[in-house]
DNA sequence: GTCTATATCAAGATAGAC
DNA sequence: GTCTATCTTGATATAGAC
């Protein structure tokens, strides 16, 4: 069943974001799965291997949320809007961003594992350049800015407000999200 | 000895900052420091009085900050460029934040040590608020702008760079020192 | 305060039956 | 594809000698 394959992956990913990949353990799937250890084993013999489908997954998700904002015709300013919301919604108040918990725990990654997370993080980087330098082209914001700074200044701020957010609450969070609007609108 | 308990928890502040709070171990801090396990268990007899005394000295240091900031005379600009400076120097390229790694671990940690790293993000967040409110004195800040989200938006964004300086390199803790300049002298 | 030795447990992993 | 059983390793932790 690849149904089951998906299923892991999914699993795994969430107990990320909850624990990291160090804590998470195959008993902590099989047992959420109501299967065996063995079981999990059966569809990725080892962490590294589960590992990798995990960064394929994340690479592939963000490769198409890439093509989305490239393709979609809405302004910058909500485009930055919903990424935000997407990473505020899809974890909820416990659960930080996966790849964030990935680059935590980088020097216990195997090697393979460790090389598709630096894609990751550079594709994410990507995503954010596409918006802003869409609201260059806007003129939302100034034509001097550095694209490049100020988008990894925004998607930095995001990921460790997200990291705030689980000890400091919610607040932190919609704090961040306004005061970068603001940042957009002054520059 | 007192200063084998200091050295103890220097070296675990340091390994918590390459591999987190999960993936170190005594055995880690055993064969740095050339004595056996049982030693280190001698000195803090559960991993939890070790996570306790780390969370403290994190504490006190950002309590020492917090004075130094207060009676400094120096501009907020520069007091900021210090502060990103020494998250710059401290650790090494490869190294993080203590305190995101122990929020990403939030979940592994035991509660006593989860009520101190709460205790200690209010803290480094008191220290911010303290910068950007003295650059709203000094007027390099509209007076508008709410210095709770300002400060959480520049701590959460060197946080976050942090992480991604690990896989993306140095540049990414540059731009974003950079850029947060850029943001105090335009707001 | 540090040592050797050992207990205990959980995690990753494999073999072979069903 | 899932199971039981088992192996191995590494980590936390303790007992008792020096």
């Amino acid at each position: 069943m690849e149904n089951r394959k998906k299923q892991i992956v999914d699993l795994a990913i969430k107990l990320i974001q909850q624990k990291g990949y160090v804590a998470f353990s195959y008993d902590d799937i099989s047992k959420q799965l109501g299967v065996t250890k063995a079981s999990i084993h059966y569809h990725f013999e080892k962490k590294e291997d589960l590992g990798k489908a995990i960064t394929e997954r994340l690479s592939e998700s963000l490769e198409n949320s890439l093509l989305l904002i490239k393709n979609s015709s809405v302004s910058a300013e909500e485009k930055l809007k919903k990424f935000i919301q997407q990473q505020a919604e899809r974890f909820d108040c416990i659960e930080i961003c996966p790849i964030s918990s990935l680059q935590t725990d980088y020097e216990s990654l195997p090697h393979s594992v460790q090389e598709k997370i630096e894609e990751v993080s550079r594709l994410e980087l990507t995503i954010m350049k596409e918006i802003v330098s869409q609201a260059q082209t806007e003129k939302i914001i100034n034509g001097s800015e550095d694209v490049q700074s100020l988008a990894v200044t925004i998607l930095s701020s995001i990921k460790g407000a997200l990291l705030y957010r689980r000890v400091l609450g919610d607040d932190v969070l919609v704090a961040v999200q306004n005061q970068v609007n603001r940042f957009l609108k002054k520059s």
